[in-house]
DNA sequence: GGGTCAATGTAACATTTGTCACATACAGAT
DNA sequence: ATCTGTATGTGACAAATGTTACATTGACCC
């Protein structure tokens, strides 16, 4: 059961550990000097949580807005029957959106955000985050862009979820998984994947299975081997 | 093959028929006295468009920004099977973040967006959205606010397409449309259900007449009806 | 009335996915 | 080496959904 308690380290303004790994996680906000975001950001409080710290879930809204500076968060939602299903990630240089609904509106979509790595983040508050908006063009299309990034992929999510069978969904996000790591090993369990495409382990050992027999993968405990250029090939040819 | 061109009716800025209109639509933005937010509104321009037409697709990015005065526009996904998918809609007094997202990023998410009704609705230029945006913090939040909305609703769809099961996503779906329509019958075709659930019109079929054998509903031709005060209760409790 | 097109009904079937109940295999601790 | 918990393998089955191929019905026009 992971729900260690969020550790606040540091209530000062951030030092120059912090002013550093914010520099690196957010090129682009680190560019602005309007005094407005300089302000705001002094006032912002340092925290760290370690992994698999559920951070908010569907219930209690969060009135913070927060900048990820190493780690990060996985957002997903539960079904009753015990399945769980992946929404999105929020990393290093990402935002929240999930704050910002809370924070704009008092209100939730049921989900929960559960760190996955140990996580450093900085803390703003509502009035804080506002004045910046308001006062930094620059952090306002930040905060803008990314909101229309993410609805993007919701969109792709659901056209995803709705159209696509469970191999092909499983395939493309080997795909992405492979991409990401260069090709290496994954590192992965048949459960884990089921929790990211909302389905149940035995389906994903299923399907595995199948590419296995194809001389896509190999498969070992928790580990997750591309076994020949034909492999790579088929999970490359299917992105999404 | 709903294609029609756009009519662009007007070109001049918005006529008095228009702003009033517009204030109907957008209560908050009427109550803006921004010179920026006035500014960039008396360079817009009045357009309509019959019915079924196709407003923009996948491929050609849309570089203005659309405010609808009155009637719907439908955003759905098409698969390659046939089958299509409603994502949301957009009616008087929303935003379409479609149109956002290809302005700020000229990135498309491969959707449709089509007139389910005679629209009509002004039109402005992506520059004169940016000094409106940076001038107008109401009109900053308004637009931000409904992206968080939208948001959510898409949150809520991944999750309703992943985890619930067809008769209970039709059963939804129909509750909120009788709450809609007060009760009254609904005068919608068993493909433009599919069409909305992502499925086919034979699988609507045949969950719409489970829900007429267990007394929920009476159908007819092009019709739905609710048969019974057990009927409402059955679709009233399954918000979604 | 008869023709025509769209909408609906329906049965049989194939596929996909979920569920259950185990067996087996592996890794680390003792 | 044995123990133990986690991860995986697997077969049989149930349920949900998609597919095919029609028959039937209703609305409207002539």
């Amino acid at each position: 059961m992971p729900n260690h308690s969020i550790q606040n380290v540091n209530n000062g303004h951030g030092n120059t550990e912090d002013a550093a790994r914010l520099s690196a996680a957010y090129p682009v906000l680190d560019k602005i000097r309007d005094h407005a975001w300089l302000d705001a950001l002094s006032h912002a409080k340092a925290m760290q949580a370690p992994a698999h710290t559920i951070m908010f879930s569907g219930n209690e809204p969060c009135n913070n807005f927060i900048l990820i500076l190493e780690g990060t968060i996985r957002i997903y939602q539960t079904a009753t029957d015990g399945r769980e299903m992946t929404l999105y990630r929020v990393n290093a240089g990402d935002i929240c959106v999930l704050s910002l609904n809370s924070m704009l509106q008092n209100q939730s979509f049921n989900a929960i955000a559960e760190t996955q790595t140990p996580v450093s983040c900085l803390i703003m508050s509502a009035h804080d985050f506002h004045s910046a908006m308001n006062g930094s063009e620059t952090f306002r299309n930040f905060v803008i862009t990314t909101l229309t990034e993410r609805l993007c992929e919701a969109m792709h999510l659901i056209q995803n979820t709705a159209f696509n069978h469970l191999n092909m969904r499983l395939a493309c996000m080997l795909g992405s998984l492979f991409e990401r790591n260069q090709g290496g090993i994954l590192q992965i369990t048949h459960q884990e994947l089921a929790h990211e495409l909302g389905t149940t382990r035995e389906v994903v050992s299923r399907i595995l299975k199948e590419f296995e027999k194809n001389d896509c993968v190999k498969l070992s405990r928790g580990k997750i081997e591309l076994s020949s250029a034909k492999g790579l090939e088929w999970f490359s040819g299917h992105p999404g």
